[in-house]
DNA sequence: ACAGGCGGGACGCCCCGTTGCT
DNA sequence: AGCAACGGGGCGTCCCGCCTGT
């Protein structure tokens, strides 16, 4: 069953409003830029949406969707807790230099955006930027505890504040290197990162 | 000499507006906020005032600077260079519960919105932030090359990138808090940066 | 040989749509005004039509012919030109109280609407209601010509300018009939045209 | 006392949108062409008249000031109702070649358009429509009357009667004019009531 | 011939930042 | 310093004409 012409479009809107949304904020960009960016005219739009509020979200989860896959992906490719956990930290560097969505993080952006925004809209993303993040940390801590369980790591590790801690790090890491324009912040996360799994691992042998 | 009526009404502006930007952000925050803020009327604020992009100006390096002091004091009143690290990090985690200025840190919330906004307001705000941030990394950095000078810490540290790093997980972990409304991330990353500075003395004896 | 029946249906969704295009005009007339007074569907409709342009020709072409038909049987029912140049007028006049389609003359309603409107539809009317008005004065100026011809009207008339202006007068008479909603002006210009075919006549001799 | 900046700029959109709703009528004139025509934004239009319906009204009124200017001043250039009534005639036929505001007379198109139409726009013009036809014909009559009082024009005239004949007539031509884009049906039309003034003259004597 | 989905775009409300007047 | 007026422009509703699947 193919899809109709009304799917594809709601792709094609979502797909071109993410980057907005992204860089600028939800609260920056006006429907008007998204006529401009999508080549649709406003009633088009508001065919597929019930308003900036539900593109917003759906925006939102395009972009961290796309993001989630790019460090899945990565990890995947990799056998060991020490290589998964270094290129859990290699994928969310490369995001800038190799971005799934221009803008960089949407859970960083999203966050510092809504987190004392009034409405509905706002309160919506943020409560959809809590669940990512979720995601994204527990994503990291699996992969500290699969390292324990298998006699990779040393035992004791606290699996989940190193991995709130690692992606404190980074995403510190990504908004100094938006603030500077250099990818030098995230580079150094990432090297300390692979250094430490290297200690996880070889410290306790 | 007594400062005149004048300027006491132009701090008296900046002071209660510097929550609000801090807060809401730079474009969120609309003069009829400002009104409202100050109890002033419109032509009130624009005698003091160009226009929106200057007030948001002073109201940033307001914050900044009440946000600067914050941790100096706390830094100052500590003797030693593992002592006047965690401090710093201290300093830092305090500003969630006890807040110099509503809304966090002035630094990751600019930097974040301004770092793909066109105009300039932003950029303004954007090279405003780019400074502030430096001063913070480089304190950091002062306090461990003095730690390395006085040979409290091992030597042999890069202590730009450790400064970097250190602010880098404080301001993830500021960021986690907000998006949760939990102090737990900057108080574990106080814990760990204390941990950290007497590592850095410890280790090497 | 009998109409098939997607014949009947076009002329059913022509006769229904005509009152329409003639009273509220061309673009004010929309496709949901012709669903209901056709009592057929969307698509019945653009089966039989390519669109609105199209059956607005068709329609303007229906009222004309009608009208047409109206004037000509009424002065041909006539013998003499000073008589049929009289029931030329009744039959303007007689639009109004006794309409062969609501709305009143196409020539007039037409060639306001679109004298100035951009667009190949009004574009295609305005050409339609020159030709329709070329045959209305060309009819009138037949019957002063054969007047003429036949010595009943005085010679040395100028037929067309005759015509334009006896045409002019009733188009006018029929703006301010509508204009008023009152039957009055109409009744005068025929009543003078009346009188004006008897000085054509008498005058001379 | 000076017209303050938005009286000012009031006058400037009036004066912008005449010509588009005289050309284009009511209904086709978007607010997006008169933020062209005007070069103000939507917000800027909508703080000086309450909506389109007020802005057609006032610009309608413009249109007709013109106009009645236009006719006033060239028959008060004459004395005597010969010369008068001509004059009245030639500064109607003056209006497609030399145009007040472009779309010639507000009369005719506001009558055809809005005889028919529904909501409280259309017959508000329609209303203002009728006040202005009910002027143009006085004026006509009055000018009839002073001829008949002062014995220029032979007694036994009706007046009104003249007036409305005068009157329709041109309006007919106008319309004709701009069918076929040819001044020659009010150029007939004017010299045909020049001769007729001299008829209502020398007629009696 | 139907039914409803699709994309276009006009409209007007509302609030924004700013600028005169007092 | 107060206050209203000014022009800018975002947003969402509504309905339009058209097309598509059956």
């Amino acid at each position: 069953m193919p899809k109709t012409k009304g799917e594809r479009t709601r792709e094609h809107i979502v797909a071109a409003s993410a980057p907005l949304f992204n860089r600028q904020g939800y609260a920056a960009t006006s429907v008007a830029d998204l006529v401009q960016a999508t080549g649709l005219e406003r009633g088009g739009i508001y065919r597929h949406f019930q308003g900036k509020d539900e593109l917003a979200a759906a925006a939102f989860d395009h972009t961290l969707a796309l993001y989630r896959h790019r460090v899945r992906s990565r990890v995947e490719a990799e056998r060991g807790a020490a290589a998964r956990l270094s290129a859990f930290g290699a994928a969310l560097a490369s995001i800038v230099q190799d971005p799934v969505v221009a803008g960089g993080c949407p859970l960083l952006n999203t966050a510092v955006e809504t987190d004392d925004a009034p409405g509905d809209g706002p309160r919506a993303l943020l409560l959809r930027a809590r669940a990512g993040m979720q995601q994204m940390i527990g994503y990291a801590r699996e992969i500290i505890e699969e390292g324990m369980a298998a006699g990779e790591f040393r035992p004791g590790l606290d699996a989940g504040e190193e991995a709130e801690m690692i992606v404190a790090t980074f995403e510190g890491a990504l908004m100094l290197t938006k603030l500077y324009d250099d990818p030098r912040f995230l580079a150094t996360a990432a090297d300390r990162l692979r250094r430490q799994a290297r200690e996880m691992s070889g410290a306790g042998s």
